[in-house]
DNA sequence: ATTAGCACTCTATCTAAATGAGTGCTAATG
DNA sequence: CATTAGCACTCATTTAGATAGAGTGCTAAT
């Protein structure tokens, strides 16, 4: 369904009270407005307009005589249907492409060099959610006997995840035992993923008493001690100083103390970040969309990178929910397809 | 050299204005002095006192007609030589242990379980400089084959610290080479330190034309890889929550930003850290003293931990310059020690 | 439907005065 | 001679009132 005129130029008033507060951060008035309209209109009908888009909750008054300021609502409307997308500046582009590359090998170092660069890029606050063994498939497992009774677990996984575990031992184990069980491990779980093994391995367990038994309860023992410490996710951050410069911050102690409370305490963020990065392609969550009663004041927008088609981690910008959503959008996504295509890339080195 | 009746009593009225002041965030009055100092004194002789103080440079005006506030040298001073040395509550001791014992296998975690102990207990901000391989001995290294050109590189060190790196190899090397290799390795370099083993493979290089000249050429070339993304200290940050909670911060947004921006980037601050964990012992820097732009409103306490008498890293308290050093010093002190009972009792336990 | 004009509202800013905490000085005291 | 009561003085903070100005909503004209 096409826009009618009418609605055409009231999206376009909106995109410009949005993008004026976005930029100065104070109400936006209709003179102002009536300055930059094309085609030019009264600050008059221009107030008629903003009393309409009042009445759709795309906008609000701080006070009876002061200018609008868009809601959530007006950012997702804006978001949805109003901005255009931007590409990233090729200079940026270039920017990021070479605080990325220099080509050390690990895939942590790789990620954390993309957030300082995004924060750096959008002057906000950068969350990488990256990916660890767990969540991927068992390539290796390696046991390194340390002394008798213990064990260096090592565990490696498809795209180049690595994570290594002291083990204590209840019963001494051989030389010959580790390399012999670590043998058994890898012919019986290559290729299985890292979530479900312990599980798989009790099944096996309870099913057979034979020949077999001794390994998988010894494997069991081990690969439960090495996996229960081992995260399901590690979240980076960067560029939190940036983010409480903004004046949304700036000014108001308590804001900031719940924001930098809200990132020391990950556990919850990081549960509504799985959702959003499950799927490829960008998201973008608003004010109270992100549901975290710490977070209300920001947004974010996120975007999942990957092996070939698979979503491996994620990486996000959280600034406030007055950002500038074209650009951080634009740059979130490339930064997103540059790491992507540098672990794509990589992988096939292998 | 005693101190006479009069010193004595200038320091009481110098502790008690710390004291003050550090609970109140507010100049203090010679008034409230009065009303607190044993024996007892009227206001005015607290104020002779007082400007004798000021005079000494103990103490300052933020302006004529307010109270005194300590100045530097004061918390200098107070801390040298008029504080008295708290121990720890012991129900605080209790906590301490409890929130670091749960016996999980993993330096990392242990330190990171004592950081955010001790940044729960003083309610500011705590780093934790933990030991990486790099500043220890080689116990072992195990290289586990990936592919003919991939090899994944495990360092095992003393102290239970383990680091492993991807090395992408310029030509292939057999599986039966590498544990000739590792046998090599482990032979030749076991107990060296990590820190010169570059340095003295490259002399033996040179010295050698050897039949081990292709051994130590091709170890040199991996350790050089997996060594070059060792950090020789990690940094951990906890409870910058409760930092920019503190009034010192709270009102004034580029106090917090230049905080924030200090703890970014970390390099200078790791430099100045590493020259106070040095020495055992509870080091106190205050203000200037730390000698960053960035954190010059801030004082820091350190104590190093390690295992049995030699230290491995260090733990300290970072807040605001007017911060309580009697109970910081001592949770410091006691959490470093916690720190190294839990790692010498354990490395007992090899 | 648009717009010029205008009365109205409410915040932010400024000024002036009052408040009060705390000092330094002086003279009296044991 | 150290101590102290008394007092004038200073200066940040608070309070109140007046002013300015930005921006609105409404009305009447086009």
């Amino acid at each position: 369904m096409p826009l009618s005129d009418f609605d055409q130029r009231r999206n376009n008033i909106l995109r410009l009270i949005v993008e004026a507060y976005v930029a100065t951060a104070a109400p936006v008035g209709s003179e102002f407005i009536a300055r930059k309209l094309r085609p030019a209109v009264s600050s008059a009908t221009i107030r008629n307009v903003m009393s309409e888009l009042e009445a759709m909750g795309y906008v609000e008054q701080p006070h009876t005589s002061a200018g609008r300021v868009p809601t959530e609502r007006g950012y997702r409307f804006y978001v949805d249907a109003v901005m255009d997308q931007r590409r990233l500046p090729s200079d940026q582009l270039q920017q990021l492409a070479v605080a990325i590359e220099p080509g050390e090998l690990d895939v942590a170092q790789l990620l954390e060099r993309a957030g300082i660069a995004l924060a750096e890029l959008t002057q906000l606050g950068v969350f990488v959610v990256a990916p660890t063994v767990r969540h991927s498939k068992v390539r290796q497992i390696e046991l390194v006997p340390l002394s008798v009774r213990k064990l260096l677990c090592v565990l490696i996984a498809n795209e180049e995840l690595i994570a290594s575990h002291v083990v204590e031992l209840e019963q001494p184990l051989s030389r010959e035992e580790a390399s012999a069980l670590a043998r058994f491990l890898n012919e019986e779980l290559g290729g299985q993923p890292f979530e479900g093994l312990i599980d798989s391995l009790q099944r096996r367990l309870l099913a057979e008493s034979d020949s077999f038994y001794y390994m998988v309860k010894r494997s069991l023992d081990i690969l439960q001690h090495a996996l229960s410490t081992e995260p399901s996710e590690r979240l980076l951050w960067e560029g939190t100083s940036y983010l409480v410069a903004q004046p949304e911050f700036a000014g108001h102690p308590r804001r900031t103390h719940d924001l930098l409370r809200g990132l020391d305490t990950q556990a919850p963020l990081v549960e509504r970040l799985r959702q959003d990065l499950a799927g490829r392609g960008v998201h973008v969550r608003i004010g109270h969309e992100i549901a975290l009663p710490h977070l209300e004041a920001c947004s974010y927008v996120t975007a999942s990178f990957g092996i070939g088609p698979a979503a491996i981690g994620g990486i996000g910008v959280l600034g406030p929910t007055r950002m500038d959503y074209p650009q951080v959008r634009a740059t979130v996504e490339a930064t997103a397809r540059c790491v992507t295509e540098l672990l794509t890339r990589w992988e096939q080195g292998w």
